[in-house]
DNA sequence: CGCCCGAGAGAAATCGATTCCCTGCCATAT
DNA sequence: ATATGGCAGGGAATCGATTTCTCTCGGGCG
């Protein structure tokens, strides 16, 4: 591996004048500049990043800890942190939390001891693992979910307005009887997802009924098991808001297994866009994400860390879209007519 | 930061020793270790990983680069990689090659910068950027796709094969004539898998149909307009093989724009299996790969090549599935009476 | 004409760990 | 009792870059 000396002794100067053309700090003569380039180019010369971030005391690569790298959600989100990181000289690695408090500790661990330039984390757990990242110095944003009790730069969606907006379509839609599938109490977004719910429900008048709301993992499985607890009642729903993605394909699941016809039995609308939801038959009415916008947003929010660590902590919050689809539309007839209230099931036709 | 002279010197002992009990690789008088463990404790000391690997000359982080996170065949593979990556010792990082050379190039150039211990990659383009790595002395393992002129290890799926019993499995179900679109002529994947189906058909003894053959691009737009201009065709097909799961998704979509009843005007068989297929309508018959087995495939060949650079390349192939669903079950009767022509097709029910 | 200032380039220190080399001590063999 | 061998542990070199310090040379100004 050819290294700065290799350059110098070739262009026949001393190892601080490479450096210096390497990364125009300070004036170097031009004919000096061009025989340490054409050195470079001879030797096939690369700088080695770790010596580098060695002596500057810092990496350009940003650690990027995403709780799943199977859920969607994430796709875009990453995009958006790239274009940006692009603009401002840093490479993203992603590192799949796979939900795993211990892989997720791992990575923590690893972004520390690599002396990363910083961390985006959607945080699955307690908040530990953020105020060690903190403690240490490490420029941190948090995404989607709020860690409670820690002083960090968040990005968040308004996920109360966006539970209220879609827990509002299912009333306005003629549901009577309206359940809520939620996540873990201990994760911020399923208590704010269900906050704004129960806030639907006040608002037009009606007392948000207890027996109708299920604390699921956010996991497929999850939103089985719940949908299939909600039909056993002794006066089922007629209409469920689910609050992730993973839980709504798991209750539409369920639905189908027990001939639940949607949404003319029961209506749906989930928090989460998912992918192909077009294709889904009913397809899925959901509360969508502006995920590239998160995405870069942190990624901002990051490199003014980064270049002011010591400025006070900030919250950005970005606003949901309700698109609605066809499992929330009861009474609403289709624009061509195709599918009349009446009609039972949803769309067979196998 | 503290640094291992700080630990050394609140353990009153010299930084060599420090390191020795850091690593264990000499041994040292236990009381001494068990003072410096203390002071390691004491100080919240954590190594420095930068320093490590210019020192050692090698990391411990693996790269991955995929060339679309989105695509959901990557997940369970990195699943598969990780838990591989982790019982060797290694830490994974992903890097979304996002299908765009230019990012594929950023993210191989920084892999060689960072000096990191060895890279997967699933190519998306010319073997050029492998050839940088392997001429680098980066282990390397492809993966997904076979990069043709460069000798490295590489882990695919028999390809040829998995056609073939896609199109022979369309072919047993009735349908007649039978199309298949593909992708990219220089990507192995698109090719093997066109072969596969060629020898399927020539294998029932009819000539595979020249017009009845769609080069795209591997995503969901280029599957559509493949459908709609095999739709327009003088004699459009009653069937169709598409080789990936994007490709498969739009080529559905057109038929359900066209109203094209699938599968009892065109039956449907895709390569790659896609999440919730069982929630899509109708449910999509594919060929599904061992992603996961793919995965702990590559990183044992990896962890392989770090431990001997020189051993000769290898190339691992694992074998597909195909998932019968609903989309290509033109004329089979319910499950009793399994298939109704008696005809023996070559290599049915593995 | 001499002095001072600044620019440009080389020498050397530095980042934090690992590792080679050497010293000193203890045990064992002669 | 002395020589030898082995081992524990400290000192110092090392990895490859950056950065500070220092030196030299040339030009401008008094």
């Amino acid at each position: 591996m050819t290294t700065i000396y290799d350059v110098a002794r070739m262009a026949e100067v001393s190892a601080s004048t490479v450096s210096r053309v390497l990364n125009g700090h300070s004036s170097v003569d031009p004919d000096l500049a061009a025989r340490v380039r054409q050195a470079m180019l001879d030797l096939d010369y690369r700088p080695n990043a770790v010596a580098r971030s060695l002596r500057r005391q810092r990496t350009s690569l940003w650690a990027v800890i995403i709780s799943d790298i199977g859920n969607p959600f994430f796709t875009s989100l990453v995009r958006g942190i790239e274009d940006v990181a692009q603009e401002a000289g840093f490479s993203v690695v992603l590192c799949n939390g796979d939900e795993d408090p211990d892989k997720e500790t791992r990575y923590v661990t690893a972004a520390l001891a690599e002396r990363m330039a910083g961390v985006i984390i959607s945080p699955s757990g307690r908040p530990a693992l953020i105020n060690r990242l903190t403690e240490a110095g490490m420029p941190v944003v948090a995404i989607d979910r709020q860690p409670h009790g820690v002083a960090v730069d968040t990005v968040l969606v308004d996920n109360v307005h966006g539970a209220e907006t879609a827990t509002a379509h299912l009333i306005d839609s003629g549901y009577r009887r309206i359940a809520c599938i939620t996540g873990p109490r201990r994760i911020s977004t399923a208590v704010q997802r269900l906050r704004g719910y129960q806030q639907a429900l006040r608002a037009s008048g009606r007392t948000a009924p207890e027996d109708m709301v299920r604390y699921a993992d956010f996991r497929e499985g999850g939103g089985y098991q719940a949908m299939a607890s909600l039909l056993s009642a002794a006066e089922p729903p007629d209409a469920v808001f689910v609050t992730n993605n993973l839980m709504t394909v798991g209750a539409v699941e369920c639905l189908v297994d027990r001939g639940v016809a949607v949404p003319s039995r029961c209506g749906v609308v989930g928090f989460d866009d998912i992918p192909w939801a077009h294709l889904v038959r009913p397809s899925l009415s959901t509360v969508a994400q502006p995920t590239y916008d998160l995405g870069r947003a942190a990624a901002s929010l990051l490199t003014e860390r980064i270049a002011n660590p010591a400025k006070a902590s900030s919250t950005v919050t970005l606003r949901t879209t309700l698109r609605v689809r066809e499992s929330s539309a009861r009474f609403l007839p289709r624009p061509d007519g195709q599918r009349a209230s009446g009609r039972g099931g949803p769309a067979r036709a196998r």
